[in-house]
DNA sequence: GATGAATGAGGCTTCATTCAT
DNA sequence: TATGAATGAAGCCTCATTCAT
């Protein structure tokens, strides 16, 4: 029934968004099931109904956000054909994600890197997709002879998303007053990387 | 008595690198205190003569750690003056540090930030030093005119370190075979934010 | 409606069946409620449709099962009037029981043994009903001068069932190669009871 | 140190004592470890210094159980040779055992039976022990010409395990007024066994 | 009657930390 | 100063049972 499916779809959508929310709130190992059980209103058993473990929600939440986030990306960059600008939006994109999605943000930078799991053992298949945007972006603007050819695709790539993670995580981090301005930084590292990956003009 | 002194420095010494091995091969959580005491050649109860507990551990090592790295940096950059050479040798000082030191670089960057205190609480004064290196060469490269002065420091500050410390993962992360070229790396990244913040050549 | 009747018999009966292979298979407290429902094909909370409560489906196996296994033995000894005769035929129909289900002779050896309530609350009257019928062959046998009459026939009869049960348990648990004769078995205990209870001969 | 080596027997001794209590009262099951250490007057933790988890606890206790019993055993029919005069000490020995250890016994019997690992995986070495004893002197027996060479040793051995041991488990369970004579018990038993076993008087 | 998603109590075990020696 | 046996808090997860449909 549609409806069995809807409600239960639901369901497992609410334990995602309390695992979120106490995630963020407290630590991957901090937090406790029951407290996600509670925030989600569901028992302490049901979460297990949809999750293998406290780790496979921690996971499920970064490959569910990271579909998101990633057809987002997609469409944000749909309608952009030139490199340059292509890489801006990127920047942009990326930023507005962190901005409007805190708690979500927070999980996936600070939590997921407390995992061994996911250091070691998972393969973030989600992330290398989204890194693979910006490296295809690379190759295709080397390939128009705006970038230079000499640059190795998968080093940019890194190096951009350090930059921007590593940003987004200080202004998550960052307490209220004294927080940056976000969309000015989404700014100033598109410029620095493209003006960085720019051919010499002659 | 000086004996006495060097004896106590000596064992304190040996805790920190049986745990900066142990927190290497199992992280932070997963790591036992008496696995790092067995390492040391020290009873478990030792350890708590020499440290808090088990995160001020972790916390001292990357103080101590922080100021062997910070005092080798200025050292690699004491004799250059050009703001663009500092750059770059900042980024091989990094990756150097990176390369020869695998198990203090796989504990500082990856279990570290697994630690709440650290991120949450913990003010790594020693990597805003670290950090604060660059942010000076920025200015001073602004003051010169060689670097563009529309650049927030801190914003490059935070890019130039995200974008080291993410490749630095990677290559810690990638295991034997495909392991890229980390100094051909660093030269890219350095080449590329020092194109990025230049002036424009006109 | 018979019909309706039978079909409600059917789905017990059914259930009764996979239960006795999950408990044979896993033990009474490894075995999963929902893994006897599903090898019975029924929904979970179906089988509290027809027992109360796991323990009452072991108790109910038990009391199915003796059943059947005590109106098999009355059979057997129907045209058989010789005490001693009796004695041997109990023996081999004990042992023929248990060669020919093993999954129920596996249950009601090993498992039963374990709920508490069977052995400390749970008065297994079918039990009592098998094992009196020994005790009668011995009064009779003895009220015929055929049987020592200073044996306590409560004795006898739990030594008798505690040596048939003790052999069937080992034949039981014994892997394939090594499995010892179970018919040559009862007739030696048979044997061995026979002569020991007789009176001497003169 | 010695002193330190014999507090540390003692704290062992005490859980095991505490554990064969709690175990008879409860049922392994039912059982927990904390009303265990409390009654042994230790932490829950203390527990796992000296078992490796709940089941090696129960295993622990029929190990050294037997010890003390076999020993017991041996030393018992030390100094009896004939076969006959041996089989009988062995049953007093028995249902001494039970008699004066009601807890241990009823954790021996009942308890250990329960363990899916000690009956379809632990080979318990001691109990083919303490049986080896009587299968020995039915060989001897036979050897003398007293025993029948029909039987197999095996299977007297199993059968008269299992009469003593169902004896002495009724007798555990039999809930006080009614209990019957186990030094009788033992006495027709040992009767029965040997009369069955004996050559045919000529 | 039948379903099966949801419940939630309950307990084993780990391991950082302490402290008597 | 060093030891290491002892502590005990704390939480994930299972699974028998219920009940709305």
């Amino acid at each position: 029934m549609a409806e069995a499916a809807r409600r239960r779809a639901d369901k497992r959508e609410r334990i995602i968004e309390a695992a979120v929310d106490v995630f963020a709130e407290r630590g991957f190992h901090q937090a406790r099931v029951s407290d996600i059980a509670k925030r989600a209103g569901v028992a302490d058993g049901t979460i297990y109904l949809y999750f293998k473990n406290k780790e496979d929600l921690l996971l499920s939440i970064f490959e569910e956000k990271m579909d998101v986030v990633l057809a987002g990306l997609r469409e944000a960059l749909a309608s952009i054909d030139d490199p340059v600008e292509r890489v801006r939006s990127f920047a942009r994109y990326h930023f507005s994600q962190v901005r409007d999605n805190r708690s979500a943000a927070e999980v996936l930078q600070v939590e997921l890197r407390l995992s061994n799991k996911f250091l070691k053992e998972y393969r973030p298949e989600k992330l290398w997709e989204y890194l693979e945007v910006f490296a295809e972006i690379t190759r295709e603007g080397q390939a128009r002879g705006i970038f230079r050819s000499d640059l190795d695709p998968f080093v940019t790539m890194w190096a951009f998303f350090g930059a921007l993670d590593e940003l987004a995580m200080q202004w998550v981090l960052s307490r209220r007053p004294n927080r940056f301005e976000i969309d000015a930084a989404a700014e100033q590292v598109a410029d620095v990387f493209i003006r960085g990956m720019r051919v010499d003009p002659t």
